[in-house]
RNA sequence: GGGUCAGUAGCUCAGUUGGUUAGAGCGCGUGCCUUAUAAGCACGAGGUGGGAGGUUCAAUUCCUCCCUGACCCA
């Protein structure tokens, strides 16, 4: 006996019960290690930061690597899953900030370096009850119990041999450079870091006149634009393209000097009083506008640079040094002093009078008023545009000067681009393009931080007598023990932590013995994460062996913001350190969008919890969303709508094909496991169909699950299911479920629809692990879990496309039947005395012979005829097949296009004999035209494609009476079901009609009664019942039902 | 400003090596089938395939330009 399904099923109720299932008998467990180490799939976790709370878009990814994780482990491959936890970097130290109220880094240093760091290991594992929560209830199976952790001093070891290899190969270098900088984290970023958070700003551009000093163009102003007026205190210079033309010219109030290609910018109306060439501006000298420094070199003069640009602006830019690249190296050629009237903290300096301590930002509006008193301000617009924020604080960076640490991956450039072709992109246009390109644009990779919580950079350092810096790196702990001069005095036995402050109190002693201290920097948190792969496994100092097998990656999937992230980090660093790409295969997942496509956030109260959607729909549906409903990579709309959908459409469906296999195998006392099989080719035609489909299905699947193509797999897996097997396959045959004609007959049903489900339950059980795992077990009257079973492949011997084919052809002909009944008012249930179909070849006629019966008995026909040849009735029609004659004929194609339609029914005839005919001076031949048939005389005809049918819809009284006698059974199953009869419970009927209703059901009761489980049928004129009234065909229908009990 | 991807029915998505009737689901209307089904089937309404050009006998598909959106870069 199986166990019968409860009515109202809870799906979230049955994946709680199978959690515990899983706990209790270790599956997770025993479904790595009952497999062999000898064949085994790599699988690397990118570690989120658990000090943020799990949201929707996490379930996303980690939906991604359970299901390729679980499937390759139902190949049979031993797959080990280590979780991670980035536990470093800026996220960590914003969050902590604001819990203690800390505003910048001075207020960390009066708070204490020690306490601080100790209060964001503290707060790195905040919500880690909620990530072990969603990763357990959504069904990620991962080994949280052997996380690698990346502030661990194995962790951090492991990096530090990392960055030794980069040194010793001399890729790290310390440079002054203008970088991205945010004023909160008074920290550079990374280019990567500053990818996350380019946001849409409005910003001003003012156009500003400069004073001419002492030069022929005295009472004339140098017209600049800039947007970015903060940079304006800090100006030291100007900039001339050399190779453009200039102008002098006069407006009303004003003369200008400004480049001629960009006098589009004066509105106003004006006169060229001079043209200049830009090599004649340089060394004039201007006013400064401000004057809140005193100047130890020269400046306030023109300088010349092939980088200022004729596409906007006037042609002329201001320089400040400190505060952009190319004012940068202007800066240094010209030997401008750089002035920083911005702080790191993105504060003007104390004497930078009117906007001292103001933000830069906000110094803007301020500005601007001021030159507009002043009458420096010509004018001012606004204009929006994508500028980068502190992806963490959300603010403006500073493009600033400051020293820092690179790694020149520069340097390797074309090796990350020559491994980045054999990594298998999913999709593929993410290699190339966007990754691709990122590659091919790289830049040295910025990798200090002026941070607290970090790796520390292990690079000590001392100054030589002509302040020249010497460096040492460290690369091991061992390394450390044996260079530093006051190690135990640091660190014990009992205690050892490579983070700062500790770390920055050990000395070393040079060769040449001089006492080196640390370099205060950290490193760039994406730097662990892409060490994952051999940091989890503390190599090289452990585990040499199994990293080396386990390197690269079979595969890794993260969402689409990785791509310079994480993606990066791990190429970066396993394209130098290794010679090898860290992974194969990945998959990228788009982000998760709101309803109308807005991003999810708190603030707007969008925020989808993935909690309560599982709580609501359970985890299966949720996951089969994520993938299925549309590709992956695109970004989704969530929309919870769209999961109720999916429960009613497929799961509910799948439920239902099984409840029904359950009912009728207990009602028929059918077992599988106690059954003898009976070959497939002894089976009826219709199992060997859905058998057929079946196999073809797993061979197409397998496939698309081996190329990562999930979401496409998930789809032919719920047409299968709902389509074929329980839309065509359990409702042709419901018949011989509840009463076999022949037990072995209903034996072959059984056993073919137990292997359809035990199949769509194992390649299901992937992406919704719950659900399969209770109807397998029930099902199989099993034990042993699903996710311990292994996938047995297709059978290329049970694929029989003709038999597809065949039932495909039935399915179209019932289509259209219906469709002529439909226009036609004929119900089903009224039989109809035959159907006409014309073939065109013997394939089509015996296709046709070997589903004549389903046909039939589907549209409720009594005979098929099949048309063949010249028949009078038939009129042969043709039409181009413009593949052929497209090439062929090229221009003439209309024509040729009209003397096919106009082919006659003899020219058809010579075509199919001859192979050819000939109109006017074209050779049509047999391929240049598709051959069709329509109209046939006296009948109801439908045409679709190359299929004609023609029904006969004249009635007859036998016919007629058939038919009330169906729409009888019809009311009094009906009449059961609503009031719910058992399947079983037999009964007594009564019948007062006043049409010859009663007749008709009385001379086929023989053929009724065992249908409506009926023992007596009644007439009666009484009209004291309770009778339920009804009409058939309209004519008034009385009966009374009594269960016999 | 540049790059990548996308734009197909009210919504979510298919498809098309260029071939003459562009499909499905949801939703809407009508009818039908069914004692496994909250499912299914048929019919109907709903599409200038983002817009404009070009190449071609033929463009939703190829090319150019433009518009919109997402992501990225400066």
């Amino acid at each position: 006996m199986y166990k019968s399904f409860s009515e109202n099923i809870s799906l979230p109720d049955i994946e709680i019960e199978i959690l515990t299932f899983w706990e209790n008998n270790k599956v997770f467990e025993k479904s790595v290690t009952t497999k062999s180490d000898s064949k085994y799939y790599t699988f690397y976790e990118g570690p989120p930061t658990a000090n943020g709370l799990p949201g929707i878009h996490h379930v996303i990814s980690r939906t991604v690597k359970d299901i390729i994780c679980r499937y390759k482990t139902m190949q049979g491959y031993q797959v080990h899953r280590k979780a991670g936890w980035d536990t470093h970097g800026l996220p960590v130290e914003v969050e902590v900030e604001k819990k203690l109220g800390l505003k910048s880094k001075d207020e960390i240093y009066k708070f204490g370096p020690v306490e601080f760091n100790n209060a964001c290991k503290e707060s790195i594992f905040t919500y880690l009850e909620q990530w072990e929560e969603l990763t357990r209830r959504m069904g990620y199976w991962i080994n949280l119990k052997d996380a690698y952790v990346t502030f661990h001093n194995e962790y951090i070891e492991s990096v530090w041999w990392a960055l030794k290899k980069f040194f010793d190969g001399g890729l790290i270098y310390k440079g002054f450079k203008i970088q991205p900088f945010c004023p909160i984290c008074e920290s550079p970023l990374s280019s990567h870091e500053v990818a996350q958070g380019y946001i849409e700003l409005k910003d001003p551009s003012v156009y500003i006149k400069f004073k001419i000093k002492n030069s022929e163009f005295k009472d004339a102003d140098f017209l600049v634009w800039t947007t970015t007026p903060w940079t304006l205190p800090s100006n030291v210079a100007l900039c001339i393209n050399p190779k453009q033309k200039y102008v002098l010219i006069e407006t009303r109030d004003n003369k200008f000097i400004l480049a001629e290609p960009r006098l589009s910018v004066i509105k106003e109306e004006f006169k060229i009083l001079k043209e200049i060439q830009g090599t004649d501006l340089e060394n004039i000298e201007y006013e400064p506008l401000f004057n809140f420094f005193e100047l130890e070199k020269k400046a306030y003069y023109v300088t010349s640079g092939d980088f200022v640009t004729m596409e906007d602006g006037t042609g002329i830019v201001h320089i400040a040094p400190a505060f952009g690249e190319d004012d940068y190296n202007i800066g240094l050629k010209y030997d401008l002093p750089l002035l920083q009237a911005v702080k790191r903290s993105g504060l003007f300096r104390h004497n930078c009078g009117p906007y001292a301590d103001i933000n830069f930002k906000l110094a803007d509006p301020q500005i601007i008023n001021d030159l507009k008193s002043s009458g420096r301000l010509y004018k001012k617009e606004m204009f929006t545009h994508s500028y980068p924020h502190c992806w963490r604080h959300k603010v403006p960076l500073m493009y600033y000067a400051t020293d820092s640490w690179f790694i020149k991956t520069t340097a390797y450039k074309d090796k990350m681009m020559k491994l980045n072709d054999e990594i298998n992109w999913n999709p593929k246009e993410f290699g190339t393009g966007r990754f691709g390109n990122w590659l091919e644009e790289n830049k040295d990779w910025a990798i200090s931080r002026n941070r607290f919580w970090g790796t520390p950079l292990p690079i000590w350092f001392y100054k030589d007598e002509n302040d020249n810096e010497h460096y040492e790196i460290i690369g091991s702990i061992d390394e450390l023990k044996k260079k530093a001069t006051n190690f135990n005095d640091i660190y014990s036995k009992d205690f050892l932590d490579l983070h700062k402050p500790y770390i920055d109190r050990i000395e070393l002693k040079s060769e040449d013995g001089h006492e080196m201290q640390r370099v205060p920097e950290v490193i760039d948190c994406w730097f662990d994460s892409g060490s994952m792969p051999f940091a989890q496994f503390h190599y090289p100092f452990e585990n040499r062996k199994y990293f080396e097998e386990n390197y690269p990656a079979d595969f890794i999937a993260e969402g689409v913001d990785q791509t310079r992230g994480w993606f990066y980090s791990l190429h970066a660093i396993g394209s130098f350190i290794f010679g090898k790409p860290a992974y194969k295969n990945l998959i990228v997942n788009g982000h998760i969008l709101d309803k109308v496509g807005k991003k999810m956030s708190k603030s707007l109260g969008n925020a989808v919890n993935p909690f309560e959607m599982m709580e609501k729909h359970g985890a299966d549906i949720l996951r089969w969303y994520l993938v299925a409903g549309s590709p992956i990579w695109k970004s989704k709309l969530f929309n919870e709508d769209d999961l109720i959908e999916i429960k009613n459409k497929f799961f509910d469906t799948l439920i239902n094909t099984y409840k029904f296999f359950i009912m009728y195998a207990n009602q028929n006392e059918f077992d599988y496991g106690k059954e003898k099989q009976i070959p497939v080719s002894e089976r009826r035609e219709i199992d060997r169909w859905i058998i057929s489909k079946l196999n073809s299905l797993k061979k197409e699947f397998f496939e698309l699950m081996d190329s990562y193509e999930i979401t496409k797999a998930c789809r032919l897996l719920s047409d299968f299911t709902i389509d074929e097997l329980s839309n065509w396959y359990v409702r042709r045959n419901r018949r011989r479920f509840r009463n076999p004609e022949e037990k072995s007959d209903g034996i072959a049903a059984f056993q073919t629809l137990f292997e359809c489900l035990h199949e769509i339950f194992m390649m299901l059980a992937p992406v919704s692990p719950f659900l399969t795992e209770k109807l397998y077990l029930e099902i199989c009257n099993s034990l042993e879990s699903i996710h311990l079973a292994e996938f047995s492949s297709f059978d290329s011997k049970l694929i029989d496309s003709t038999l597809e084919e065949q039932m495909d052809m039935a399915q179209k002909v019932v289509n259209l039947v219906r469709a002529v009944r439909v226009k036609n008012n004929l119900k089903v249930r009224q039989p109809l005395k035959q159907l006409l179909i014309p073939v065109l070849n013997d394939t089509e006629k015996h296709n046709l012979q070997k589903v004549e019966n389903i046909i039939l008995e589907e549209i409720n026909v009594k005979n098929l005829y099949i048309i063949e040849g010249d028949s009078e009735i038939i009129k042969k029609k043709t039409k181009p097949n413009f593949k052929s004659i497209g090439p062929k004929y090229g221009k003439d194609v209309k024509k040729v296009q009209q003397l096919i339609n106009s082919l006659s029914h003899d020219d058809i005839t010579g075509l199919e004999n001859n192979g050819t005919v000939l109109k006017e001076t074209f050779g049509i031949t047999r391929e240049d035209v598709e051959i069709y048939t329509e109209n046939i005389e006296g009948w109801i005809v439908e045409s679709y494609n190359n299929l004609t049918i023609a029904l006969d819809t004249k009635l007859d009284d036998e016919l007629i009476e058939e038919g009330v006698v169906r729409e009888f059974v019809n009311r009094i199953q009906n009449y059961r079901k609503s009031n719910g009869y058992n399947v079983n419970d037999r009964i007594n009927v009564t019948l007062k009609t006043d049409s010859g209703i009663f007749d008709a059901v009385r001379k086929n009761f023989n053929v009724i009664k065992n249908e409506i489980n009926c023992e007596k049928l009644i007439e009666s004129k009484d009209n004291g019942i309770n009778y339920f009234e009804t009409d058939i065909n309209e004519m008034s229908c009385k009966f009374f039902i009594e269960k016999i009990t």
